[in-house]
DNA sequence: CAACTTCTGTGACTTAGGTAGCAGAAGTGC
DNA sequence: GCACTTCTGCTACCTAAGTCACAGAAGTTG
């Protein structure tokens, strides 16, 4: 990408907000941008399937996308990653080189970054700083990842459910507000945490009615943050994030 | 861990067949054992609490400990990983390192090695050849994170079952072999898969009743591999490793 | 060998969480 | 505006997978 397109000056500015970039020098930063390509996928679209796994990494700019896999005998759909603004993909194959079976899909119109493999593994050696902002949001993704298989393991839905809001709140003045997932349906809701559209109406339902929650159609909002905190550590649960 | 020590040979052996130190050249390996320090533990002690992973760490050269997350309400014990010779904990730590919520446990006697993380660090950052066998080995963690978590969200428990057992199968001549699990009780086997031992009894009744698999007290065999493919196969399933 | 502890197998019971199906509300597209 | 698709809510029903409890088998320890 260069200097002169239209898109070069937010781009810049959201790869120096991602943790994969962020501390990287002025300079560097610039160069590598440069090696980048853009790309824009519409809602819905599938930006990665497990044959295209190991060509090429991505990084979101703008929009969000879900890494998914299915089961194809009962159609069920899993959410093993929530991609926003600054998270790169397919970690994994960039790894190791290996195909990967996960798809990826946009949620919403999205603008993204890519470049292949070979480009971003000459930067992983070329740029030690490259490597120490790389490294640890590879920590944080294997973090998320055991959180993730733990609670499935460990934890009713009820409570996956709660620490699925609790975790995309953030501390807004008046009200608590829900980052990336306020909009998304119930069927989205019960992909992230294992489960199935009916069952997790039913405990949004429960939700509402304790006023922990207020919802309409593609709008969640937590009310009640503390009642949240407590719904999870009253229940089968454990704390962790 | 000097040249002189009566384990050296035998850990320098078990190094050479890792993941993790195979691929670097026999100078650095050597150089590398010299900052390890050699420990032991016996079976069933706990290696690694929550509040010490953020200090060193450890390498596994002989008999098997597992990481786990306890849910404190119900006392179910989740295993996240299952470690064998040459495999490193905690990585997640060393990544990124914060603390992080997971205990490890001896599951037999074991030999462990182990360093200050920044020594880690050092070799990340001094020997490039360090990190070409390093990032793999973490593609191959989230990898299996990532299977486990879509496991327990899409899969039966019996199926979740016979894959376990399939995993740890290797083509042996006569009968294919149970690596690493053949000894287990239910009650870990259940812990790996998300559990809990009655059921994992009543399903493995189910597989000694077809003939799948031979068990007596701590042994397990599979005798028709073929079939517990099928069996993962036809219920609800996807392929995948 | 006796006295433990740890495992395994089983039966009876409960329930969380799934499927199926439908109706109305809320958006979207033409 | 009308026709269409997508969401949400709810009911009725089913069943996989839990809990609890107990007995005997298999190891382990002194």
């Amino acid at each position: 990408m260069k200097p002169d397109s239209p898109f070069y000056a937010h781009t810049l500015k959201a790869l120096r907000q991602s943790e994969l970039f962020g501390r990287l020098d002025e300079a560097v930063i610039q160069e590598m941008l440069l090696s980048f390509q853009r790309e824009t996928w519409p809602k819905k679209s599938i930006v990665m399937q497990p044959e295209q796994t190991t060509r090429r990494f991505y990084v979101v700019i703008s929009g969000r996308a879900k890494m998914t896999r299915v089961n194809p005998d009962t159609g069920r759909e899993f959410t093993i990653f929530l991609l926003g603004a600054g998270d790169g993909f397919d970690v994994v194959s960039l790894l190791d080189g290996k195909k990967h079976n996960v798809s990826v899909t946009a949620m919403d119109d999205i603008e993204v970054l890519t470049a292949p493999f070979d480009t971003i593994h000459e930067w992983i050696e070329r740029h030690p700083s490259f490597n120490r902002g790389f490294l640890p949001y590879i920590g944080k993704l294997i973090r998320q990842l055991t959180s993730l298989a733990s609670d499935l393991a460990l934890l009713d839905t009820g409570t996956r459910l709660a620490k699925l809001l609790l975790r995309h709140t953030t501390q807004g003045s008046p009200h608590p507000r829900l980052r990336l997932i306020n909009d998304l349906s119930h069927e989205e809701l019960a992909g992230m945490i294992g489960s199935v559209r009916v069952v997790v109406s039913r405990y949004l339902q429960g939700l509402k009615k304790e006023g922990i929650v207020v919802a309409r159609r593609g709008q969640l909002e937590v009310n009640r943050l503390q009642a949240l905190v407590e719904r999870i550590e009253k229940h089968p649960g454990f704390k962790d994030k």
